[in-house]
DNA sequence: AAAGGCAGTTGACGCAGATCAATTTTGACC
DNA sequence: GGTCAAAATTGATCTGCGTCAACTGCCTTT
């Protein structure tokens, strides 16, 4: 039996639906990499009661930039957005968030992102308050955190070095290739790369119009090095895309 | 006495001179904003004996990416450019280390990009493993460092938007205005903005040319917006800076 | 199956910022 | 103070990507 919730009249329709029991940690789809990997099966059942399941509809939001950070979220199923607006609507997206991925984390008690569901997503929510609590005791829950923004902060210096210094070529490939590792490690090996987001989604994730996006992918398409599927690309010459990508 | 070694022959004469005593920690001119400020006085006569001084000339490099890293770095004086090369020598600097800021944090085991020093610069050295141990037994120093880490992790988003989807009048204005905020918390509010760095570190940081940045500057000195000066820029209008910062 | 709408593609054109090329300024060293 | 090299500025020109606009194809609704 499912409750429904309207969260946040004020934004976007984004239905919540919660599932208030009959999951358990310990047979999650994301339970050897994500947060919870660092806790043994006693702290899990414990950790088990601080989350309740929650999904988004597509194009739902989780929470917006500015915010009040008032839960932490571990992505289960399905592919979120987060991005930054500026006040005249541009828009860059910042990263995209796949199962086993931890959001909400900051300093200021905001959040610094706005973060909405590509597709239909379920994720695990925590209170900011008991998170907190569960965390203070437990040092290696902590380094769990650290490490996973560690390793964000690296992809965020990556990505940088795209946005400043690359040419669209480059953005596009380094873009597929980069996807496609991440989707490796939740799906297997594939040169056959699913894209659930926009043209604008990529457009905002690299930096470039939805015009330019379209056209390299023609492009690229046309030089025999991609194939442009039904909801994604296909690497016909993984070889050549990495030498696209520069690096 | 000052004993005097050539870290890695095979970089750029980068000369660093060890002080292997006679410094305190509570007297350190970052005690309360570096990591250390989560330690109590007795800690901190214990992690006294765990980092030792470090001097590295202008231009000098602490470490290069890809490194193994065996050291981290407290900054305590000067200024260092954080940055990474694509193969072709296009370069992106991913950020300035000020005194206070902590380097080195990775998941690899590997420096994720390369820092250098843009004027002299002193910093507090401790062996990975050293350290590693001391944190162990301390989770508040783990949050300290996690803290810095999130907070790094969101100045990198801010940068993500100003490379990917301003103009070069916005990226320079807001570079200006974020530069003097952060010189704010070191030295106090002042119109007169420091710039230690070449035109080049500028251009790297903004995903600009040198001329881009240089025109820049000279058009927005022409408007009466700012006035170049030795070693630096006055903010003439700061309300006008902030507005062509657009945010 | 017709209609409407949105996502994506394609084309023509323009411009912000890159590139190429001199100068000028600055600073280091004798 | 004179010499030299590196950094910064300025100008002329070029071009990659953005902008504007039209069109196509798919999906939803009735």
């Amino acid at each position: 039996m499912r409750g429904q919730l309207a969260l946040g009249a004020w934004m976007k329709p984004s239905v919540v639906t919660i599932e208030p029991n009959g999951h358990f940690c310990s047979d999650c789809a994301v339970r050897d990499f994500a947060v919870c990997s660092s806790l043994d099966p006693a702290e899990l059942r414990e950790f088990e009661h601080l989350g309740r399941r929650v999904h988004f509809a597509a194009s739902g939001t989780a929470f917006s930039e500015e915010d009040i950070t008032t839960s932490f979220y571990n992505v289960l199923e399905g592919v979120m957005r987060l991005y930054k607006l500026l006040p005249d609507g541009r828009r860059q997206i910042v990263g995209f968030a796949l199962p086993g991925d931890f959001l909400g984390m900051n300093v200021s008690g905001r959040h610094n992102f706005s973060a909405d569901a590509i597709v239909a997503v379920t994720a695990c929510q925590f209170a900011k308050a008991a998170f907190g609590r569960f965390i203070e005791a437990r040092p290696h829950l902590l380094r769990r955190i650290n490490e996973l923004a560690i390793r964000e902060l690296s992809h965020a210096r990556d990505h940088m070095v795209l946005l400043g210094r690359r040419s669209a070529d480059e953005k596009i490939a380094a873009f597929l290739l980069g996807w496609r590792e991440r989707l490796f490690s939740l799906k297997g090996s594939s040169d056959t790369v699913p894209l659930p987001m926009s043209r604008q989604d990529i457009a905002d994730y690299l930096g470039l119009t939805i015009e330019t996006v379209s056209r390299t992918f023609t492009k690229l398409e046309r030089r025999g090095v991609i194939e442009i599927i039904h909801g994604g690309i296909s690497l016909l010459d993984p070889a050549q895309v990495e030498a696209l990508a520069a690096a």
